[in-house]
DNA sequence: CGGATCCATGAGCCGTCCTCATAGCAGCAG
DNA sequence: CTGCTGCTATGAGGACGGCTCATGGATCCG
């Protein structure tokens, strides 16, 4: 018999204001009053016991227990949602000679490349074989937690993540390798020594191993360049401004001013997969998306 | 936006009239009238849309979306409590010196010889390293579903199970091998000819190899005895009305009448294991008690 | 044909949660 | 210092949802 009892309503507050910051914009985004949210949260941290929200004049900032509770509460959210769809689409699988339509919304979490150059013929087929599935796609750098941490935090309900030793599947969470890309040095074409341009380098492809290669290789100049994405670095690069390597999903969209060549047999490569949470892994929805992303990456696995 | 949505007292509504098979013996579990489960059931029924129960003279059974409806609201209604504790925990971790004491109810699913024979020292150990968990062990029959089916139906945190190829942890949970024990021959102390005696089998100690092992002894008898658990198999043996070939931890309870032999190198063996749901996975008192099962399985494993 | 045992339904009550209005507080500009 | 502008806190009142109570309908049973 426990007091507590958190409704959906105060799940959503505490969502919103967690990711809005304050009280009054939640409101905003609830539909309701700065004083509902106000008296709701105060409502929830009686009943849990600690304290939830640091308010102060620039707004509310979560604590350590309030992001928690607020990640907790987004998976609850979901699951909430995905109780009636699963359970709709169980009423009508049992309706016999009738095949069960699977619909419902679906939020991927993807990294910049991915989600400009494998997601697109994906979703299109998704779209075609399953018109209710309503998919929208989130960009998250791959940074930090990056698209493992959208899912585990319940932002997203399948992220696209570079998966190796240094950033493993997180335990709570289930997922598999797509497809293993090689990088490849990209470079002004026509250059002709294009191996002392200046290193455009930027955040987010860094695994141990690709890191250790680069130290291997005498020929890579010290003097680097840093730019903001991938996109920014290609087209550095196609203005004439240095050299990149890069793994081969962000070269699908390289200007025609650059050049791709080979790195040889001890290139780096990354891999790419998926993760999701384990009660979602179950969802009719996530697993046809799997299908048809495991559809598409299999023969790019075989090019490599 | 989904104009769904289902409180937590409906949700424990779903589970009680799914449990207990009518809406009036609901009523008394949930400590209400049976007109407000009339009036609740029908207000989610149409919410979702969906028939959730047949109802008759015999009470309510579920529908096959009943029956998954439920399932997905006790996994909820547990993330709820599990939102509460861990909220706390991270409450009480962030105050600097204290080390967080961990507690909360920790429900554990079984088959009848682990929770005899595995579980008291673990359970003894885990209660005097944490005194604020509160362990109930139920036992289920590892036959069907077995115990993981209690996991993943919300009805069980955390279930012991045997896992093999024929019964491997279901996709939606996750788990671990704990020891891997061999099956013996068990006889009447002191009889001349054991292997003449007849074979006295039970419903759950089969794999698919071990099965295919029986088959290739040409002295297991096909005349044999079923009994109704391995308790019950065991004092037939000691009463000197056949023998039997059970699996260790089976095997721990034998009474001073009976004789253990070892099957030789080529004996069948079967795994035992954990499985849970990724979400409590992450649940410091889950967490608490695998680390308290793998420090007891380890010298087993090593034994074998 | 009562009687027992289910679930269904309508009327009315009560608590919960929301809105409205207002107060308190901190920074900032003049 | 004062007034303005963000923000949150708080109290009073009202709408709505969910509960109880009482009753009705269906079915099985002796």
């Amino acid at each position: 018999m426990s007091p507590v009892d958190l409704a959906p309503q105060e799940l959503r507050t505490l969502v919103a204001v967690a990711d809005e910051r304050g009280f009054s914009a939640a409101a905003v985004r609830l539909g309701t009053t700065q004083s509902a949210v106000s008296h709701a949260v105060r409502g929830i941290e009686r009943k849990v016991g600690v304290v939830l929200f640091e308010r102060g004049r620039y707004g509310a900032r979560p604590t350590a227990a309030g992001e928690r509770a607020a990640a907790h509460a987004r998976r609850i959210l979901r699951m909430l949602e995905v109780l009636v769809t699963e359970t709709r689409e169980a009423a009508r699988d049992g309706k016999i000679g009738e095949i069960g339509e699977i619909g419902g919304p679906l939020r991927i979490a993807a990294f910049r490349s991915a989600a400009l150059y494998l997601l697109p013929p994906v979703l299109e087929r998704l779209a075609a074989r399953h018109p209710g599935i309503e998919a929208t796609v989130t960009v998250v750098r791959e940074v930090g937690p990056g698209t493992a941490g959208e899912v585990a935090d319940g932002r997203a309900d399948l992220g696209i993540a570079t998966i190796g030793t240094s950033s493993p599947i997180p335990p709570e969470l289930v997922g598999d390798v797509l497809l293993e890309e090689p990088y490849a040095l990209v470079h002004p074409a026509g250059h002709p020594r294009p191996r002392s341009l200046p290193l455009v380098d930027w955040q987010e492809n860094c695994s141990s191993y690709t890191r250790q290669w680069w130290a291997a290789q005498d020929w890579i100049p010290t003097a680097t360049v840093r730019a903001e994405d991938d996109g920014a670095v290609l087209s550095m690069v196609g203005s004439g401004l240095g050299m990149a390597i890069m793994p081969g999903l962000s070269l699908t969209g390289a200007p025609p001013t650059t050049a791709i060549t080979d790195l040889g047999p001890e290139r780096p490569t990354r891999r790419v997969g998926y993760v999701t949470t384990p009660e979602l892994a179950a969802t009719a929805a996530v697993r046809a998306l799997v299908r048809e992303l495991r559809a598409d990456a299999k023969p790019q696995v075989r090019a490599v």
